[in-house]
DNA sequence: AAGATTATTTAGATTTGTCTAAACTTTTAA
DNA sequence: TTAAAAGTTTAGACAAATCTAAATAATCTT
């Protein structure tokens, strides 16, 4: 699998995670930054080495030793993200544009031994889970701002977007992983919510509330 | 600088260590394990950006630009081959492959941040010195051990060969980096030498010898 | 100082991944 | 139930990096 095969397989294994429907040339134009006609070609490559099933104009869907290579590059990337945060002190908001690189280092010894070395970590700094050797993932689960009840306290467990200006967002206003959020109030009208952590109050946007995963906070312990 | 474009220019690096000659096309074609006019197309293309000065049929030389970067190259490559051998336990045999693709990640943060993890090191598992932040590169001296003179005790300091073979070739016969040597006796028929060391005796090829890089044990500590 | 040999470059293809523009399907909506 | 719109594929081009085969330049040998 060449680079840019392996960009197109964690592509589409990206967004049938989001829609389990067939994923469609231009969605995959669009998660990819590149052009329909280009993707249309990737496509046929790919489904010639059998890494998708492909039906023009129905849309892709990863087979079984696709959705596995997928598996494998979001192993490393997550893995990689891990080691920047933990051992070279990167921010959770500088890592994914380096591991975008380090994820399509081909060496099985080296991703098995920097998993050993990290301590075989569960998720990555962004709340996501990491496969293991295996290919296995373990399911978090977690439930959107959005859909959190009034009254009641969660922990923050993830993000939905990793950019950059959104991770920043949250470092300016003191909330990251691990936070313990108190849902003061849902506003209707702009489905705003109004937040309490650490003694503080905030108002966050619905944009936000989408893009923040929490876990509630287990009352038998 | 494109993947295919550093590796020529650590190539034209290190050939021009080697003899202070231009780098002919037919050497550079033997150390990339290409064809010449391979080479002689992408000598253009760096030549056009200035990275490599190029008269036809007269060889190529690093500019100052290209030798920067070959360097900037060559300290990625020396600092993830430590990483490999020190944190994740990889042996020196097994350093270089994955190194060749490692030094291609491009984050000068994700570079520093790794050598102030490491701890700054001045050499890498061959004995190679490390280029520092700024390309200085600490000499360091070294005898071959066809140079070195009978009776006189060194220290293994580093190899000329860094292939595979001759690396598991020295460990099964227990030579590592900071061995001690004494010379025995140098058979001039065959240029080949006899050791001591950790009280053994051994005889090596002239092969071996002119790969095994010395330094006098100072006799003033 | 030719003539032969070796080294190097050019010409023309090929593969990978991308693009624009045009053609073709499918879906939507009148 | 057609016509317009949206989505997708094909055709033809291009840049990067490589190759083989042919042409050209440099060098060695007698
Ligand atoms: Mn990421
Ligand atoms: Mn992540
Ligand atoms: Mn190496
Ligand atoms: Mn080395």
């Amino acid at each position: 699998m060449t680079l840019a095969e392996e960009n197109y397989l964690k592509a589409i294994y990206h967004l049938e995670n989001q829609s389990s429907n067939d994923v469609s040339t231009n969605a995959l134009a669009e998660e990819m930054q590149t052009k329909a006609s280009s993707v249309t070609d990737m496509i046929k490559k790919l489904a010639e080495k059998n890494m998708v099933s492909y039906i023009p104009y129905q849309g892709v869907t990863l087979s079984k030793a696709g959705r596995a290579h997928a598996v494998k590059v979001v192993r490393k990337h997550r893995l990689w993200e891990v080691f920047l945060l933990e051992k070279l002190n990167f921010s959770w908001d500088e890592v994914h544009d380096v591991a975008e690189q380090l994820e399509h280092i081909k060496s099985e010894k080296l991703t098995d031994k920097l998993d050993e070395f990290l301590g075989f970590p569960k998720v990555d700094p962004h709340g996501d889970p990491i496969p293991d050797k295996h290919g296995h993932i373990e399911k978090i689960d977690k439930t959107s701002l959005t859909d959190a009840q009034e009254g009641v306290t969660y922990v923050c467990v993830g993000v939905h977007d990793s950019s950059s200006d959104f991770l920043k967002y949250l470092d300016a206003n003191h909330i990251s992983l691990g936070t313990t959020i108190e849902i003061i109030h849902k506003e209707p009208f702009d489905n705003s919510v109004k937040i309490k952590f650490n003694d503080a109050e905030l108002v966050v946007s619905e944009n936000v509330a989408k893009n923040l995963f929490l876990q509630e906070v287990s009352h038998n312990s």
